[in-house]
DNA sequence: ACCTGAACACCGTTCAAGT
DNA sequence: ACCTGAACACCGTTCAAGT
């Protein structure tokens, strides 16, 4: 009953193109997360060695650079012309940034240094001076403020790479409770709250710290606020 | 005139101690750079095999923590008890903080992810934690608000990881410049400005922004401000 | 220009064995 | 407990050669 496809496994090795290169980078971070996706790795699938995708990306960390700004296709930017407060609609396409990279932290780790600059990046930047617009923030402090706000929640993200380690975790927290109050009196006070609060909430009070400092923050000279 | 001291190059071979080997990380990273403080290559600083390491770092990324920890020792905390305005000290042991992981980018890009737990990273969360109590922040805003300052100036620091890359900066830069002003207009209105700035300015900026909006967030269930 | 095999110079981590 | 050599299973990147 098969289609006799010639003697292959595969079907019949495709054509490179910087498009299929990233789409099964892709592939394979979904399966077995970025750390696989080497140059190696991709070669294999891709059937050739990994010099020849060296013709479409410099280094693999451009590689993955490719692989963040096709994801960012996948954040919903609805909200920039729902109707209801600014604020409100600001968060929500911050929110589906961070989740989408909270999927794949170790990408978010990498967007921490290589920021992206395809359509999807520029679309998601656009949209978000569009609400800072909106809000009436002024252009200067809007301009940077996008860095700022894309910066935390890629961050946020980033933390969660490396798999959790747990054990790092419980070593921070030891540490913290272990903390004696002659010597760290205010960590001693916090305690747990230093570390915990439930994720969303914190970060959701993160995006709200700096909706609420960019606006209140004026870029000319003075050094007070 | 020389001693004979045996007939090795190297003094006689020390003892394997987790100081020691931060001590020789710290050497390495350094000289050659983050990217070399590999259990192999610090191995063989130590004479030994890599599989020695393992007893005292659970992976590579437990021992670059550790070098964090090392070098947090470094950061200026003497503006904490200084005389002035809490908000400039603050922002004065920030950017020493800063300035420290600027001299390693790469270091920071591994702290967005690893979070040290030692002493000098006590002593610098419980500093923050004094002056933003100065200030007069109410402490659940502070506990969180630590956590995002640092977050922010790693981050900052982090994304100068990767050798810069100008190749990679100017793609994004060009990008920009290439926006035209029908389908992206506040993008194409701010043009370089949107990257741009001076460094520090920046960074200050940033700062003040989060400080700014720690001041007006409450974490009190709300949604809004 | 695009593609490739082969080579160079590395990695992290585990394991069984030793002290 | 601490330390080790050797092994396993990978890496990124470059180069000379081919089409």
């Amino acid at each position: 009953m098969d289609e006799p496809r010639s003697r292959r496994e595969r079907p019949a090795k495709a054509a490179l193109t910087r498009r299929g290169i990233v789409a099964a980078a892709v592939e394979v971070m979904r399966a077995e997360g970025l750390d696989r996706v080497t140059m190696r790795r991709l070669a294999k699938e891709l059937d050739t060695g990994p010099a020849s995708l060296y013709v479409y990306f410099r280094n693999t960390a451009q590689l993955h650079v490719a692989v963040l700004d096709e994801l960012l296709g996948s954040v919903d930017l609805a909200p920039v012309k729902a109707a209801g407060d600014w604020r409100e609609r600001l968060e929500a396409v911050l929110a589906s940034y961070t989740l989408m990279l909270f999927e794949y932290p170790s990408l978010a780790q990498s967007a921490v240094t290589a920021r992206p600059s395809g359509e999807n990046y520029l679309k998601l930047v656009e949209s978000i001076l569009a609400l800072l617009d909106e809000g009436g923030v002024p252009p200067q402090q809007a301009s940077w403020g996008v860095d700022l706000l894309l910066k935390v929640a890629t961050a946020t993200a980033a933390e969660h790479a490396g798999g959790e380690d747990p054990e790092q975790w419980d070593e921070v927290g030891a540490a913290l409770r272990a903390v004696r109050s002659e010597t760290h009196p205010r960590i001693a006070a916090l305690g747990e709250d230093l570390l915990s609060g439930p994720g969303p909430a914190r970060t959701s009070w993160g995006i709200r710290v700096l909706i609420n400092g960019v606006i209140a923050t004026p870029r000319t000279g003075g050094k007070q606020s």
